[in-house]
DNA sequence: TCGGGTACTCACCTCCGGGTAAGTGCCCCC
DNA sequence: GGGGGCACTTACCCGGAGGTGAGTACCCGA
């Protein structure tokens, strides 16, 4: 089998989408990147606090078998692996940005609380 | 606490909605009364071919709770119970349309199988 | 020399999303 | 009079998503 049929068949785009970015941590890992054009393993899993560092690799890993991230490893010393989003993470995060303000519409009428990853003046 | 209290708090606006739309046929559901206007319990298992009662059942109650879905039951001796999308349903179902697009591309790229629930001429 | 950081891998365990199957009370149709 | 449809409910089970914790090979700063 191709390496990228790994997924079954499709209802429809909606879920052929979901396919993708379901995983508890993948929107996240999504949103980061686009916020900071590129990030290494280690400032990903400061910036996604209450991850673990197995499932941050896995969803990075799934996200790359996708697709969505490109990743960057330097041979040094000290390894160094840059993290950032291909043209299709890219389109996919723009697709997502509609649902993000609905489920902030949702947020407030519901009143949850909100976890802000940390400082940037963020909306979304 | 308060009954609509039951979700955790969220990092941003698009776990939220994540977190009301994940559910393998939530969407899917979505979908359905969406393109219908209104279904009955009966008729939506028919439109998703696979999903069981219970499911079905537990998704529809989920949403309800969420305020996506609005139940209306006429007591009659055969049971009757029509499901629809409240406001809420309605925007958030086109909070992913823009997602919906990004799968349908995503499916031509990789080439991946589609199962049409039915008929009529789909994009989306 | 010891602790900490970098990017992982591996083994193990838990919980729950989802499936299967059966039952319910009432009706209509063959 | 029995089979099927309606809208569910209940009990049971399984697999996989995700968490925990340890180990690795190397380096740097205190």
């Amino acid at each position: 089998m191709a390496p990228s049929a790994r997924r079954g068949p499709y209802f429809c785009g909606i879920d052929a989408a979901m396919d993708v970015v379901t995983g508890k941590w993948k929107s996240l890992i999504l949103w980061e990147l686009d916020h900071h054009g590129t990030r290494r393993f280690a400032e990903l899993r400061r910036g996604l606090p209450g991850v673990s560092e197995k499932m941050l690799i896995q969803h990075l890993r799934e996200m790359e078998e996708d697709g969505l991230v490109h990743r960057e490893v330097y041979r040094q010393v000290p390894p160094k692996v840059e993290y950032s989003l291909t043209e299709h993470g890219v389109s996919l995060n723009a697709a997502l940005a509609s649902l993000g303000q609905w489920g902030t519409e949702r947020i407030r009428r519901i009143g949850a609380e909100k976890i802000a990853p940390e400082g940037v003046g963020t909306d979304r």
